[in-house]
DNA sequence: TAATATAAGTCTCCTTAGGGAACTAAATCA
DNA sequence: TGATTTAGTTCCCTAAGGAGACTTATATTA
């Protein structure tokens, strides 16, 4: 069996070296992955486990965990023999997609759920206070919004995406934001 | 034609009233979606930008764009007539998706993108630095991180998703988070 | 004046990702 | 002894998505 995760996709006007978040979504951006992890933070760890919370086919859900366990965001551990059974655990790189899937929960809860209709509510065990998560600059501590950020292409960018990036910032007239 | 964005997927284990995360990923959960949302936020308004940008196919790009109009993350705005011409411009429920692309951006540069080969850097206007988002939380400005956050049934979670969470939690013997 | 280009799609054909259900294997339970 | 649990594999079928030709109305160029 062919364990890759493949794609046909081009997903990219940066084609050569592609931006950091079309990299994610190329390796996670498919139906069920973030969906899988997400469950992981909930405590979830074995096949079974995922397979009936999600309600994911079996044969996808072999897939989604062995490309996650390629791609080191989960790791196999034995924790039971004849026959050999793992769980799925996030390694750091796994866990440091926290702050992904806490941020579009918030966007979910705010723009999808009707107010006080809520399905899961966190609590920051810091204050106690219902959790609403913003986005600080680590530098100067000041809150990281569209406006205040400028884009500029990076030591890997291309010709190809610098002209494009030049484009669209003199195109648009206003600083290019992401 | 059909412009709805159906969808069989059971998605989540809290069937009757979804978790926002798979309620974000149901919509724009999809292989574009965010893309054409991150091209916006780059300054991208046209149909032939996003097309030409991303490589992806006519046929899917009117059927996201409408979708994603019809789910108010974009409005159309007429910018010529004979023939009536339209760009697609994000709305507050789009623009507050840069959260998610923010860090999104950030683990992708991170994790994927080998150090000091970077397409795209972000540079804080307040400081000037290279931003470095952190999540904290708005009450108490303290991190947030996956140890410090306990989740809790909301007031729209199912009897079902309470008994879930209450197994989860009492299985793994530690707080959940997410 | 004729030909080409632009912008924003629509239509047709084809490939492939993913769902459903049945089957497998090794051990344990009743 | 037969059912159950855990973690898959295999087969068949449907539907999402890609490629590319065609459309419509205007503007530009040779």
């Amino acid at each position: 069996m062919d364990t890759r995760y493949s794609s046909r996709m081009t997903f990219d006007f940066q084609r050569e070296a592609p931006c950091p978040i079309s990299q994610l979504l190329e390796l996670v951006g498919d139906r069920w992955s973030l969906l899988i992890i997400r469950d992981a933070f909930y405590g979830v760890r074995r096949f079974d486990g995922f397979q009936k919370h999600l309600g994911i086919s079996k044969k996808v859900l072999t897939m989604r965990l062995n490309m996650l366990v390629q791609a080191e965001i989960f790791k196999k551990e034995l924790y039971q023999q004849q026959p050999d059974r793992y769980e799925y655990r996030l390694t750091s790189k796994g866990r440091e997609l926290f702050p992904v899937l806490l941020t579009m929960m918030r966007w979910g809860n705010r723009w999808l759920t009707p107010a006080g209709q809520e399905t899961v509510q966190l609590l920051h065990a810091s204050c106690g206070e219902k959790i609403e998560p913003k986005l600080v600059c680590s530098h100067c501590e000041q809150p990281v919004t569209p406006a205040r950020v400028q884009a500029m292409p990076g030591p890997g960018a291309s010709r190809e995406a610098v002209q494009l990036l030049r484009q669209i910032v003199s195109k648009s007239g206003k600083k290019s934001v992401l």
